[in-house]
DNA sequence: GAAGTATAGTTTGGCAGCTAACGATCGGAT
DNA sequence: ATCCGATCGTTAGCTGCCAAACTATACTTC
């Protein structure tokens, strides 16, 4: 890690770099592959469940009764990717999808009684993972850290 | 979001959930989700690169002649992700490999000139964005981000 | 009833992401 | 010289990710 600082001070020396900024969504985009793979590597595992799965599912869970563009948006995904992931997870009967009572563009998802079983039995140890991952933080920097993240999604979803 | 996080206590109310933890992931992943979205639709968009593309070209761009496996760890993805990634940016002419010297096993790559100048003007841009990106954060919060990021990153590789 | 505009969700094409297994190569021990 | 264990990079299979285009449906205006 420090050998990766040198090299990029040698190469980007003579550049006007934003360090702090590089460094910040560096870090971001690290961690965040690193959490994502950490929590598919234990918790998830063995329920054959990605990551974006079990944030869809997560989503239902959380609202009930809901429709596509709605769970995309609370998930972060694009509604083409929601289409995909509920295809997956309907094939491995933890979700369903039912056509809207009165209009014939829109779709309702729901979980099944199996993914509901399954959100209540994973959750609590979903989060444990979650707790985990940030252990070396102190509850200061936990609020502090998502906050700044919290400044940061705002701005870009006012761009 | 404040009905979201309004869902989630009626949801969530009678578990004994780490809130903080959870906050502090979900803002993890879905800013990362955005900026890199941001990036692929401003600087990148232009250029046919995705974001890992970009971080793959980055990073030989900083170390000069590489092998795959010391990029794949700097750029944070898999052995196998990377072939795919090099596959694609040979296809481009922005990255070139070629035989180890003495290591039949071993593969070197590097820039082409065409790639080279890609990056020196590419990447001035990309820190300019980046620099857009954390915008509304003050200098010491950016450095508190990414020195917690780096924390949750070393805890989640000495695991 | 017809036309125009908008919305919802799906499909398409292409790229990325992982793990696990594989083939090629290397180095050490015998 | 041969064998064995380890390493390197690639491949296979599967899922996710996007934007853009498409189809179906809804609503408003005339």
């Amino acid at each position: 890690m420090r050998q990766t600082e040198e090299a990029i001070g040698q190469r980007l020396g003579g550049l006007n770099v934003d360090f702090e900024a590089m460094w910040a969504v560096s870090n971001i985009y690290r961690a965040s592959s690193a959490i994502r793979n950490h929590l598919e590597q234990t918790v998830l595992r063995d329920t054959g469940l990605t990551w974006t799965g079990f944030v869809v599912m997560w989503v239902v869970w959380i609202w009930g009764e809901s429709e596509p563009r709605h769970v995309a948006a609370e998930a972060g995904i694009s509604k083409g990717t929601l289409t995909g992931v509920v295809k997956t997870l309907e094939s491995y009967r933890h979700l369903r999808r039912f056509p809207h009572p009165t209009d014939g563009r829109r779709v309702m998802l729901a979980l099944t009684p199996t993914g509901e079983r399954l959100m209540l039995g994973l959750f609590p140890e979903f989060n444990r993972q979650e707790a985990f991952v940030v252990k070396k933080l102190d509850s200061e920097r936990r609020r502090d850290l998502a906050t700044s993240l919290r400044h940061i999604l705002e701005h870009l979803e006012n761009t």
